[in-house]
DNA sequence: AATGAATGAGCCTTCATTCAT
DNA sequence: GATGAATGAAGGCTCATTCAT
């Protein structure tokens, strides 16, 4: 009885399942028990091909951040001396569809939020090493845009400007929306919030760099 | 000490060590045993005091709360009719230092992220009720900015950047740091955060003030 | 602060709910929490004025006895000297007033019966003693019925005939009564089942004498 | 042996040791812990081949019901048009067997009057539906008995009478036995019993109808 | 390669009772 | 005489993991 039914192996369906159910309940209330239900394996399943619950979330983290970057390049297909400003926009258009576009992306933006949100230990290490390429890109832009006098405390506040108006809509997204704007960000306004946000992130760029001279 | 007086300083004890495991821990991975363990107290003292584990967490978030809205209040000493721009200031200084000043606030800060992070059905109507009027307050203060003319969907497009600058400083402030950042956040420096981010969000709400003209 | 303010000392109101509460859930399904929140006692006082919660129930159980007795006497006031058909009549009279008659009896009947279905080791003894004297009585009655000739294993069997038809009453009235009978049996119309009883037994006493011709 | 071939001899030892306690003890004093042990399993046992305690109390209940019916069938073979009087006494023979007949039976007989005695909300539905069969089986005998004059009051009175003798057996047998009769019902005295309530039945039924003419 | 029965540690909660006041 | 805070034993249940097949 090696094949199934449907074709898909049990590795790939236990992965897919997982993505789901992960990225819906997080790591800490998920069960091991339910993936396999959902999967039409048996309880044993998840430990026989990935060795725990553990490292089938690694797993499928691992995938969800492939899957991100892949569909959303952070250079957004710009050349790397295209003009600072829409290299910027381009970084936030990736960035923002990688966490709220779930109908191309699946589950991979929901699963970094999460995980963003509450650590797991086995996960810190990926994080970090997946994260700096993409502060750094970030960190250049934004030193380009400030000018080269700019000092390095300048530059990390406005990356966090940037970045954090960003992340925020993950995080904050359901738990704030009915309760916090009248307007939903659904999928098509997307490219608004990119808009608004390259924008709103472009004037205070400048502003801070006025102050400096 | 097997017997006190009175059930205060219990109960005290109790809602002083689950502050700060709760917030360090969150919900989920919090056990009444170990509150209990750590408050020298019987496993089933938890359950005498405040009813359950749920209800126990409840009373600490709302201590939580009601300590962060005492020390920082929102409108920070202002009149209302002072210019909204210092008040802007005065209300990213207040949200900001409530979620990162650790050392006057206790476990508050961290308790207010890490329920925002993965929200306990028990404290989602809570969150609500105490958030609304802050939301009312800033959006007023934006759409003043913004001048007469605002529409609805830019006052609500700059109350997300603002408000996601200060609150994601909370979310990923350790998780991001030793990644992200070369500059840490230290108490000393959160009023230059907040100047930062009160500059930056002038800026940008001027900016997209002239889009619209 | 030795009086109440309702003028009802602490011991008897917390037998007077107890019996209510043991009636209605019998003796494992109540706690000790429960009697003393209803009698605005706190909660160590059943062990205070009773020793333990089974003390509390063997006097609430004597109690309730007593009270049967003394409202239904099994002559039913009749001499010793009437008619034994009489006689029968009165048994089965008072018998059946005592479980069914909650009215009067307040809550001896339910606790009556919730000890015969699942009896506490503690009451065994009481029980046994106090039944005696019914049985006694009821056994002349039949033997009388029956006749000199009667054999003891006859006279048992028509005892039980009598009996279980009255104490069956008890114990199915609630769970049997929707879906087993038409008739309900409402405190009105005690009076035509105790007709019925006496009828139905007397002819079968007089059929299992024939018999024995 | 601390793993088997197949959960069913796991399964069914835990169904087997579950019928004797929860016999003996009633569904409230039973633990887990106990049937768990007795039947050499992990405590945990229960949970994963029942879904818990009141489950594997519901399967325990259907068995006990299924098997007295199938040993005992109400019509005891008779044929649908025999004598009324007959049906009657096969009726009273199959019911007073399931109630009393340990040996043959297990534990049904013990674990259907536990039930009854001390209903658990999970049974009642069970309860009414497999009882209700019984009952009109019982009162189509008794109406036949009474002539097509009887009016419901009266046949619902008899009905009473004819069940209660037999089941009231069950409940009061254990209870009842030393204090109240000198005849011990042992299992080869069934059936004069079984003759004695027939007897005593159908002539009370008859001074019953006598009355109405 | 895959299964599923079985495990045991751990969790939250209930409750009768105790004890210092 | 009365209180109520505190206790600890016990119960049912969950869940990731193991192991014999």
């Amino acid at each position: 009885m090696a094949y199934r039914k449907d074709g898909i192996d049990t590795h790939d369906k236990l992965l897919e399942v997982a993505s789901i159910v992960f990225a819906e309940k997080g790591y800490r209330d998920t069960t091991v028990a339910e993936i396999c239900r959902l999967s039409h394996s048996n309880v044993a399943a998840v430990n026989y091909h990935f060795g725990g619950k553990d490292k089938l979330y690694e797993q499928v983290w691992r995938n969800a951040f492939a899957e991100a970057i892949r569909v959303y390049p952070p250079d957004g297909g710009l050349e790397p001396d295209a003009p600072p400003s829409e290299r910027l926009h381009a970084l936030i258009y990736s960035l923002l569809h990688r966490i709220l576009d779930d109908g191309r992306l699946g589950y991979a933006g929901k699963i970094l939020l999460q995980e963003m949100a509450d650590p797991t230990e086995v996960i810190r290490r990926i994080l970090q090493n997946l994260i700096r390429p993409l502060r750094q890109r970030t960190r250049g832009i934004i030193k380009e845009l400030l000018g080269p006098d700019a000092i390095d405390k300048n530059i990390d506040f406005c990356l966090m400007s940037v970045i954090h108006q960003c992340l925020a809509m993950g995080f904050l997204r359901e738990q704030m929306h009915p309760p916090m704007f009248k307007t939903k960000v659904t999928e098509e306004r997307i490219d608004d919030l990119v808009d608004h946000i390259t924008r709103f992130s472009l004037a205070g760029i400048a502003a801070t760099r006025e102050e400096k001279l």
